[in-house]
DNA sequence: CATTTTATTTGCAAAATGCAATTTTTATTT
DNA sequence: AAATAAAAATTGCATTTTGCAAATAAAATG
């Protein structure tokens, strides 16, 4: 059927999907925060109070960089910061009602998008695809050493 | 098994491939290009002598920038640009024998992060990812006018 | 032949990046 | 308990990246 490798199946979903993640971040917040930002949002909102420390290392990025895009999320009123009870070195992010609203409108959105191109398949093709996400999600977690 | 709704597993495994791409980049030429630059060498290396438009547009980024990063893989000796022969307003990308050893490395380099992934499942479960991923690209190319 | 369109490049200003250094707080050592 | 080290987060600063607007050049259109 294809003749392409493994690498470049990867890579073309892989492009495709953020190119529809820039999209629906797009749709529901305008210009409002940028894809780095909503990632931030994706994140804060996955883990329960999680520390600054928490989600750079979570999405791979810089603590400086990431510090500051979490300012610009605040000043924007979508996170809160609160430091630690018990250590006040650490500084804890959730986000804010409006933070939740506009995640949950972004989720809804990717989520419809997906049920669109899953829309696409068979009902048996369909359950292939769900289950070969959960089968990646596990075997990467399980080779994360692999890269970082 | 798992509570995760599909854009949560989606984004994990796009996350997940991207700090792959990063890692493969990285290990094959040091800090000599940059991630984005080796989209392009991939995007240049699949499409055959496409010009400057063609791949800016299938990598989704701005034409100007892309013209800057185009020029600094020319500098660097891993990309050609030549006049199309009967429309002198586009230039034909092309890779240079460095540049394919280059593209070809991080090919490999991939390949052999993904099958280590994927050597964590039984027969069965790894054709049903291959299988899906082929089923996702299709599904994904139909359903291209959703983004851009 | 004049005008429009297309492909690509540059000017420029804004945004993002990341290292080094700093601040603040906790942990460890003697 | 004082001194030192370590950890979390922020800021300074210089570099890189980004993208819009404008410019250039070549082809297409009228």
């Amino acid at each position: 059927m294809s003749t392409d490798n493994l690498r470049t199946l990867f890579q073309l979903v892989a492009r495709r999907y953020g190119f529809l993640n820039e999209y629906c971040c797009d749709t529901c917040c305008g210009q409002d925060i940028n894809v780095s930002q909503s990632h931030i949002l994706f994140e804060v909102s996955r883990q329960h109070n999680p520390s600054m420390r928490d989600v750079a290392n979570a999405l791979g990025v810089d603590i400086t960089t990431f510090s500051r895009q979490v300012k610009a999320l605040i000043d924007k009123g979508y996170v809160l910061k609160t430091p630690h009870p018990e250590d006040q070195r650490v500084h804890l992010l959730s986000l804010t009602e409006k933070g939740k609203g506009l995640e949950h409108d972004i989720d809804d959105e990717m989520n419809n998008n997906l049920e669109q191109i899953l829309s696409q398949l068979n009902d048996e093709d369909r359950k292939t695809v769900t289950k070969s996400v959960e089968l990646l999600n596990t075997a990467m977690k399980k080779t994360e050493n692999l890269c970082c």
